[in-house]
DNA sequence: GCTTGACCTCAAGTTGACTTGAAGTCGTAG
DNA sequence: CTACGACTTCAAGTCAACTTGAGGTCAAGC
């Protein structure tokens, strides 16, 4: 049992957030003490996996949805390979960016939009973009995102 | 030479959007015919890699960042260099959230956050997340990205 | 018993990245 | 030559994800 302020010294979330992440049903404090919330342990590996789901560049509501209704994680395998590989597909746009800027770094060409090299970069991301599936929930209509 | 429509057409950006970017000096219109703004081919390479960017979870000033301050990419090797490593970092935390979630695809534990694994996995996320270098340029006072 | 400081609620403000709307301007096809 | 549709500007609205502020509560130490 801890209290947000301790919550937030060890994980590095302020505790504004974390009220603000307890309000959309994100985390949940497990009692009260006199006004203030009292925490179990276990909500600092949560927040673990949302710095770590932020950082792979989900929104809340997506890192929500990876947490089953009930706070366990617990959605049908295939979703998550589904996330799993939606992952894979964003790691292969990283590299092509960080490629094109390797490049940009090395290469002699006046004007890296008329290297030859830097177009081919390009062109391939273009094209991945082009056949790739268009993510998005489209959820809409309360502001929890959990119920 | 195009005016916005086709641009807009060609890449999938929206006119506003366009409109917007030049706002903020995210990309340039060569003239105009009457009000209207005529577009260089240029400025669909230059689209793609602003999409890049933003897939690869960069904000637009970062990606006007990129470019040198005169629209054509012309910035020292070693701040591209060190883009591409930040980069590099991001695709390691993409990689652990993919492993996260396949092992969660796969793991027969009741609940994952039990899991020795799964903790293992989170430990070592949250053992690079405090490691690394927070990024963050700072910028602050103008909203154009470039001027 | 009183002060202090960490907590509380609720409303409003902020930032980034756009989108939407109203009102106006053109060039071209009929 | 006029009507149409594609453009224009500018202000305001929207959404996510928070942060800030005002005003209030409470338990623990002195």
């Amino acid at each position: 049992m801890m209290d947000i302020g301790e919550v937030a010294e060890r994980s590095g979330v302020l505790p504004s957030t974390l009220r603000y992440y307890e309000e959309v049903g994100l985390i949940r404090s497990i009692s009260r003490h006199g006004l203030r919330r009292q925490f179990d342990a276990d909500v600092l590996l949560k927040l673990s996996l949302i710095e770590l789901g932020k950082a792979a560049g989900f929104s809340l509501a997506e890192i929500a949805g990876m947490f089953g209704k009930d706070g366990r994680p617990n959605i049908p395998r295939d979703q998550l390979h589904a996330k799993a590989d939606d992952l894979q597909r964003q790691m292969l746009d990283l590299r092509m960016l960080r490629d094109a800027l390797r490049h940009v770094a090395e290469c002699p060409a006046p004007s890296h939009l008329e290297c030859p090299t830097f177009r081919k970069l390009l062109k391939a991301a273009t094209r991945r973009r082009l056949t790739r599936p268009a993510s998005g929930t489209g959820r809409r209509g309360s502001s929890r995102l959990v119920e």
